[in-house]
DNA sequence: CTATCTGTTATAGTAAAGCTATAACAGATT
DNA sequence: AATCTGTTATAGCTTTACTATAACAGATAG
């Protein structure tokens, strides 16, 4: 799992740190029962500071990515199943979107097809 | 044009200022050339101070969506055409609620039925 | 002309978020 | 026994968001 930060980035450290791990779940580069590095660890690898890293751990633990077993360290649990109040956010998330990008004159065929681009991409880049 | 804030909610209140002026030019209830509040008056009615509806003003014109004409208001600009720019944007967000969504266990067909859903309820809305 | 309204600019203060630094404790590991 | 661990606490710094107040000068309406 590589992992890269930008401290220049508008995005804080602690979710850019959350999402190259969620990422890399996706990916399958992670999965149920691997360990991650400690706090300290991953802090010096990194070059931050251990909080920093402490917050995203607790953030994705709260999100159910994965188990914080005290000092024992931290694994990857199950993969989830969409719930319908995740389902509803995406929905959410999609709608603002759609309305951004007809504010920018893309109507509904367009943004379909920007979807599909996109779905098409990611399916390639999966082999 | 009804525009509500939120003071509670962890959106700025000059980006929910700024997000129902755009969904109101996407509703179609603000159109090309339309004069807008001016900043103290707006800032009166929503109970908000008058450079937070500044602040707004000044985003949206630096987004192409008004032109201020100094002291003698602001005007609502010819609708935006989609650059790419703008759909490269639009592709990297669609991206990154994929990947969030695959993190959920959300599959390529389960994303695509949510966003015709969604443009489907989105059409009938505008009805 | 006079008074009012306008956008703009300046200064200042408060609050919260994000990040870092340092230290200490106690359990777990080697 | 020594080291590594997560956790907690305190403190300081920077940036962002919001507010408050004041002043200036152009535009408008009486």
């Amino acid at each position: 799992m590589l992992l890269q930060i930008e401290p220049q980035s508008d995005e804080p450290i602690y979710l850019q740190l959350r999402n190259q791990i969620v990422q890399a779940l996706v990916r399958g580069e992670l999965k149920e029962g691997d360990a991650l590095p400690s706090v300290r660890r991953l802090a010096v690898d990194l070059g931050i500071n251990l909080h920093t890293v402490n917050k995203a751990y607790q953030l994705l633990e709260s999100q159910g990515y994965l188990h914080i077993y005290g000092r024992r360290g931290a694994r990857i649990t199950a993969p989830l199943a969409p719930t319908g109040d995740y389902v509803d956010q995406l929905a959410s998330d999609l709608k603002k979107l759609y309305i951004e990008a007809q504010s920018h004159g893309v109507d509904r065929r367009m943004f379909e097809q920007t979807v599909k681009a996109m779905l098409a991409k990611e399916a390639e880049n999966a082999h």
